[in-house]
DNA sequence: CTTGACCTTGACGCCGGGGTCAGGGTTTAG
DNA sequence: CTAAACCCTGACCCCGGCGTCAAGGTCAAG
């Protein structure tokens, strides 16, 4: 498939999938015209790499999940090295919701009977 | 005291203060020869102002916090007059934790084995 | 044949939180 | 008096993840 009907499938633009491809995630094959040319496995592809995005990930920590983007993310296992990654931005996210949650505890403080 | 007294105990740069200025989060008075003078309690505002922009929030967030700034966070009560205030930004903070705490249960989905 | 939808590359814009000059003026120590 | 160290404003640069415009190639329908 093209360009425009991946983006559509995907759920995103082409503008995106450009990017995600100069951004080496993603390695179409070229038609005679220059047109690039999706499999269909790509749709999945592109929504793993728009999940792993949307968690915080940059492009450059996608790479490293290249190998087994065609498997699917959303419950099952992840290859190894790809898990380290994850386990890193966890413990981020997890450091910044408990730096919230002090600053949320010190609001309420301050709110004694208006609450 | 001057830009570069306050950032060295302040633990920041000049140019990011000069930065907080411009964005409205701290108004020093200036000598006459342009220079910018700070108070002693400049340096908890500023402790303040980086505590809340390293928590994910904006320097527009931060500006609703300007009534109580120099309030200590870490302490007590904070100043009564901008409850209202407060408590906007409480629901922010809020839902800001409860965005984080989706992506942390997205990333625990995404380690079903390793945790 | 023309229109319009789709495709190509290249390049600039945006936001946030500053970094880093450039080109001055001021203050302070020796 | 001079040199170092400080201060000023203004302006451009950076990153990530695209949006958006420009200028043009390609292809199917009418």
């Amino acid at each position: 498939m093209r360009i425009g009907e991946l983006a559509d499938k995907a759920g995103t633009t082409v503008r995106a999938l450009r990017y995600y491809e100069q951004q080496g995630l993603l390695h179409p094959r070229r038609a005679p015209n220059g047109y690039r040319e999706y499999g269909e496995s790509a749709v999945g592809q592109v929504g793993n790499i728009r999940l792993l995005l949307s968690l915080g990930l940059t492009a450059h920590d996608v790479r490293a999940f290249l190998p087994c983007l065609d498997q699917e993310f959303a419950g099952g296992p992840v290859c190894p090295a790809s898990a380290r990654i994850i386990a890193r931005r966890l413990t981020d996210v997890e450091e910044k919701i408990a730096a919230l949650e002090v600053v949320r505890g010190r609001l309420i403080d301050a709110l004694p009977r208006s609450r």
